[in-house]
DNA sequence: GTCTATAGGCTGATAGAC
DNA sequence: GTCTATCAGCCTATAGAC
């Protein structure tokens, strides 16, 4: 790798911590390129800006997550278990990079102010795909009548919150706030939310009240 | 109400609307006097400055939702029922305070960093009484044996991301980028959840998977 | 209590040497 | 490509008039 592009790369890793830490306007290019070892110059020389590394980042960061689970989507395969491998690549994303769930809820709480026209589209497929798969398996019957808009949003709102939360835990189970030996890892969080989903979504033969759809 | 309790009233609700949207460095004290009507010298004058009105609106936000809460969490209920209000609480707190759920999600985002020692405790209540309601259910047989703690967070973490993702949603709706012809409300996702959720920790005689503890 | 004017600090950006 | 030095703009806070 060229010097250059270690420069880049350092920038673009100390950003992502920092910028899902403190959010844009938090976190300052003295302290990225502090962090990064670099000099904060360097910022302006190879993303023209503050502004050009956030953009940078947020592609970097969502784009392969994108594309992964385009993949485990496209698979034929009963929804469940494309549900199952859609979790786990969310799980893996933020396993590769901490600071990739918390910086997705922060655009979804600012609005998706940072994403331009172009980029939304392709960010929204991360909860699209979700939805799809949810949609898919209520209509071959092997979900129940459920609306597959709300119930993507509690998987993967849920995902997202557990993903993100994960610093405050810590702090609280650091403090002794929470009376639990050892905090959850993703994939404790991950294997309780299929269970739990598993139970939510089974098509059984009682009348239930239903969704509103 | 004097004029000066309208001056605090007002920078606290402008300031609320603008830290949700923006977060505690992306508003500015010029901005919030300016959508509260008033003159921004007025923040220092009854808030000590920027710091000191940000920790005022957290504690007129979720003060009164913590015993709210509490209240509800008090009554000897079914936990099926107290867990049911407890929801019921969180959608009245938001829609009495449309930037509550952001506000928190922020906080939680960052770790707590805006929370004192002193609030912290009170803050997680939030979170502990639902943790404890499910707790509650598991342990009285009402609900199957899932692990408390991470049933709470998906509770917790899709209803507060729900809430806080819905300025995305409607820019998304506007923009046709959403299948549906009308957007959920509050109510209907709270409804969702509760739906699910009674499927998902119905006790059954089947022997099922089991939580991981 | 409220407003105007201004001070002071910090931040992002860049010119220019190497 | 990288670094140093510096600048201009913005933001918070406050002194002082009313």
């Amino acid at each position: 790798m060229s010097d250059s592009q270690a420069t880049r790369a350092a920038l673009m890793q100390a950003g992502m911590e920092r910028f899902a830490t403190l959010g844009f306007d938090g976190a300052t290019t003295e302290e990225i390129a502090r962090h990064a070892g670099v000099n904060k110059a360097m910022i302006s020389y190879h993303f023209g800006g503050k502004d050009g590394l956030y953009r940078a980042i947020l592609e970097a960061a969502f784009g392969p997550v994108v594309d992964r689970l385009e993949a485990v989507a496209a698979v034929e395969a009963p929804p469940e278990q494309v549900l199952g491998e859609l979790l786990e690549a969310l799980r893996e994303a933020q396993a590769e990079r901490p600071a990739f769930a918390a910086m997705l809820l922060r655009e979804v709480l600012s609005g998706g102010r940072h994403l331009e026209a172009a980029v939304l589209p392709r960010f929204l497929r991360i909860f699209g795909l979700i939805r799809e798969t949810i949609d898919r398996g209520v209509r071959s019957g092997a979900y129940r009548r459920v609306d597959p808009l709300l119930t993507h949003l509690v998987i993967v709102g849920s995902t997202l919150f557990f993903l993100a939360s994960e610093p405050l835990r810590q702090r609280l189970f650091d403090d002794g706030h929470l009376p639990i030996p050892k905090l959850p890892t993703h994939e404790d969080f991950t294997r309780h939310l299929r269970d739990l989903m598993a139970h939510a979504l089974a098509a059984d033969t009682t009348a239930a009240p239903g969704g509103r759809r």
